[in-house]
DNA sequence: TATGAATGAGAGTTCATTCAT
DNA sequence: GATGAATGAACTCTCATTCAT
């Protein structure tokens, strides 16, 4: 059953998670092509043979690995019953190392490569604006839901908030991330949605604080 | 008299200026030798013979350039009566691209560089910890300043809203600096002066909104 | 029936043309298995399968140009009524770029990928004699059928004279072919004309110059 | 004295006769960077050190060949009383194998490749230009230079004529080169020069038949 | 017959680093 | 201090060739 296409497709997306992979332990800038290609258990020149240069592959590896994330958290929302549900598990999903399970920690590393990158490299500027802009509307979509719902209240416009909020949780996650004895995940989480609810204008509970 | 010294110094420094400039402009993965070199006028050989390898030049380069602008920021504070007016140059000096004559916008291209090498060099990892508490000091020296002068109310930690602070003007950063069509330096700072005054809980004048 | 053979002797005759096609345009060293796949429509793995290496095929298909245009030549002579009818032809066959109908000039780019490749190679060198020969040999069978006519003269041995003709040809062919603007392939046709008739010995109308 | 220098120079100079030879004994094609540097006693590093490309050298070495065979040959016609001196030695001189002490017959390999690489490629179309003029006119010159003496008569242009017998050397030399045993070197010499006595209009003794 | 995934042997090129001068 | 020739290790990329399907 289509097993020619699912082999190479196979490959494909082997290939991506390979480079994703390699690219979070090493960085990008020591990742090598060799590299990607032992973590396959294939030859140097498939990988070629698969991607143009390595260059592409490396943009198409970061911007996969978003893709990736993304899928799994639009997922997860599409489960959530209250905006403020939503809310909660997206900076869950946000803090790095919160989540063990998820090794959310490492997928920050590929965010930040993405960024210098995006500074000199016009086709990484051009993927990275689409994917923060599909970023910005999911935090955009839980308050316009929320708002729907009666649990927020009406405000500011949506996608300026999505913007700040989001700003926010990037700038905390580096701290954590550099610095995670000063900045511990348990408090960019509390703090993360504190900033939240007074930017949308929702009460937090006395407990969580 | 210690003109050798002097002349050594001068050499040394001259060095690193040109290597944060050439960080700048090409980024740290496009940065060789042998641009710093032809930066100075001087030969690739020099420059091993002032540092002992590339990678401490560049972490030096790095902290450098930090360094520059922690002086002439620091000269700024203690020349400024009020802690508003501390704080407002603070946001100022840190929004990307809104006061060309310090060309803001190309350090925090340096900033990035140090969070992506920071993450697995430990060496740039230690010199980022040193930069990072540094700052997040100063905006904490400004929040007890205005403390004491009665500007600010007493409030949570100082050094807690330094990291707050400092962690989201990082985030707004990045999407000025990336996004700068979506997000302009002009609204990075009211946004940047709105969190603030929030977190620290003073006033804004309307005329500012 | 036969179709089988049929067909397989098209498939490697459509392959040589290809090759011989290829090469002309972008130079022995420039050819690749895959250039003449494409332009066959098949896979480079095809080529391979028909024949056993690179190098042969190569070879195989600048003889193979080479037969096609002796074969073109031949019959075109076959057709001629006198000896000085197909001196003529010959001559104007022979310019580079004087018939674009037969683009002459692209063949001439394959003989000189012949000289280079015959001397080191000695499965090219001994096509390339054989090839000469038969060259030779056509200049020869003229001058021959001239002096049965009556159109030439007895003189030298023809098979000399087929050398030293052809041989001019060559080293006039060289030069329209680098430097069209200096030697034109009209001065070329007459030049070739002159020695022909000063070595053969017969007289050329003065209108021809 | 200018040790620096001639160092310098001698290395540039010894690089392009290793390139020469190289490609003398292996042909354009198959001459690797790392022959050149074997036959230097270098890295192949050092050979791009001093050359930009592995074209530009294989360009700049066959037209260094050219030059010395040039100088060489200049410095002999100098030394010449009379045009037809002049004029044996040059074709004495161009004759493949004649004169094993020169290695004729290895330069003859270069200039075929000049012309195979000049048909595509226009850095060495254009410098084939200038050493073919350069040819042309050393013949027109010995021509000139006869009339004046009065040992040949008046007649065609002088570069007319320079450039047809030019023309019959090259064919001439691609015959002996390829076919030693049909066109033999001393062959060679006598047709050459009977072509020369022709075309330029002198009397030649008999004996040299 | 035909494909195309896969390999592996290089090739050119870059660049940090060394060292004699 | 300063140069620049020289090295050598790496790396990306190319391409003929093989082979299972």
């Amino acid at each position: 059953m289509a097993s020619k296409t699912r082999q190479q497709k196979d490959r494909h997306q082997e290939i991506l998670e390979a480079a994703a992979r390699v690219i979070t332990e090493r960085g990008l800038a020591e990742t090598r092509i060799s590299d990607i290609a032992d973590r396959c258990g294939v030859s140097p020149g498939l990988i070629l043979y698969y991607f143009e240069s390595k260059d592409r592959l490396l943009v198409e590896a970061l911007t996969f690995a978003n893709d990736q994330f993304y899928l799994r958290f639009s997922r997860e929302m599409r489960r959530m019953k209250t905006a403020r549900e939503q809310l909660d598990r997206l900076i869950e999903l946000s803090v790095p190392g919160l989540l063990p399970e998820y090794e959310r920690l490492d997928e920050w590393a590929l965010w930040i490569e993405i960024w210098v990158r995006a500074l000199r490299d016009p086709m990484m500027a051009k993927e990275r604006e689409v994917l923060d802009r599909r970023w910005r509307q999911s935090i955009a979509d839980i308050i316009r839901f929320g708002r729907e719902t009666g649990e927020f209240p009406a405000g500011w416009d949506a996608e300026e908030l999505g913007l700040q909020i989001g700003a926010t949780i990037d700038g905390l996650a580096i701290q954590v991330l550099m610095n995670d004895t000063v900045f511990s995940p348990t408090r960019m989480q509390r703090v993360s949605l504190e900033v939240a609810s007074r930017l949308i204008g929702f009460e937090l509970e006395p407990a969580e604080a």
